[in-house]
DNA sequence: GATTGACAGTATCATTCGATAGACATAACG
DNA sequence: CGTTATGTCTATCGAATGATACTGTCAATC
């Protein structure tokens, strides 16, 4: 076949970079707005201003940019919430933190997850939140990772948190489906429906502070009213 | 043109019904389960047994078609939530209705949404929950109505509630967030992922009980904790 | 300075898609 | 019976798409 041995981007540094991240940004645009049938290569390349085949030679085909897309909004997420779920298994591994900690560790997750999906001063905020969303109904293998990285960086050690609040294995069910409720007070921030209908068009700091501050007093007032195992 | 008159169902008291009506079950499968562009028109047809055409021909088009799902989903949602709306709507209009009956009104109208997208024996469950999941990434015009739905007959009587027990404008960014945040806990259970990973294949009564029960007690104890104007 | 490999560009292929043309069948109705 | 409206079918069109074959360009290397 005689392909070259660096295709599908083994070492970066080549003249072809610039290229090769053109075509990436360009793509998790529109990957988000229009989705993987939507975009169209054709589209994509000239948004990007490379020729056509130039996907086909950077990323060996048009699934191989969604997945670098997906990769890279999956770390872009890993990024923003690995340090607060570090210290929550730091916590709970540790010594027996008490009530006031865990919900304080409860809270920062919740905040995090506002954060990921409101923070316009992070990269990417819309695509973000658009690839998450379609994690939902899109299933495309290509996306499993995202899902992943939300199970694996939030809902673990939400259910984690709760667990201990209940005295209750992580596993439990009722356990888990109360980490869902909470975290899903802060994921309802992520559909873009609901920040349009607020009539947000920019979200200042501000904004992201009044959710935050809102959503950690429910998550207090839930987990005051979670006494030991039922 | 020497169109017949009665195209696009008019009257639907003709020979075609079941055609009309299997076309429209197969289509509400496939645009739920693969999206607008990723249902083909090919495979609708081949599914509903009938011809190529028959879609032209009794919706006109591929997105007369997609409207007419999108309606039916609606109507079924409209079904399930509309006699809690109408409840709330009452309470708050007639006489001061007390802080425990519109906390109560609120759990009603947060089981609603759970009944919405987990109680199986209401028909077309997944779709629906694909669908109101589509709204929020799709821009297609087709779901509007959809979205629409979902704003008047939930958020709206909700932040009315929420309004009431802070005694706030129903129109306040605060109140309109911690309705959101609230009706949130509950929405999360439309995400297929969700529920997949919950490892709930079948989803029985038991388990809608215990996920409204949880529910409600979160929701109450969020409204315990809402205290007059901040 | 010739060669080689990394990259860019043009032209084109094969497939799939939604839609339509137009023939055919059948039931309703005078 | 004959006409007309209603519904079904086969065949095909035109557009868009992902992918590839092939050529051209240029810098690095010996």
């Amino acid at each position: 076949m005689t392909l070259p041995a660096n295709r599908y981007r083994p070492n970066a540094r080549q003249r072809g970079e610039d290229t090769w991240r053109r075509i990436l940004d360009t793509a998790l645009a529109l990957f988000a707005a229009e989705g993987f049938d939507g975009a169209s290569t054709r589209e994509i390349a000239e948004r990007a201003g490379v020729n056509l085949p130039a996907i086909q030679y950077y990323f060996g085909s048009k699934e191989g940019l969604y997945r670098a897309a997906i990769a890279h909004v999956g770390e872009q997420v890993v990024q923003t919430i690995a340090p607060i779920t570090a210290r929550v298994w730091d916590s709970l591994g540790s010594g027996t933190p008490s009530r006031a900690q865990l919900i304080k560790l409860l809270c920062e997750l919740v905040n995090a997850v506002v954060t990921m999906f409101l923070d316009e001063t992070l990269p990417d905020r819309e695509n973000r939140s658009l690839f998450v969303s379609r994690v939902e109904i899109e299933h495309a293998a290509a996306l499993d990772p995202l899902n992943e990285i939300m199970r694996q960086h939030l809902l673990a050690p939400g259910a984690a948190l709760v667990g201990r609040l209940v005295d209750r294995p992580a596993e439990d069910e009722q356990v888990v489906l109360r980490a869902l409720m909470i975290l899903g007070q802060a994921k309802i921030f992520g559909s873009c429906s609901v920040v349009r209908s607020l009539g947000w068009n920019a979200i200042d700091e501000s904004r992201v502070n009044s959710v935050q501050s809102i959503v950690n007093e429910h998550t207090r007032a839930i987990c005051r009213a979670l006494k030991g195992p039922a």
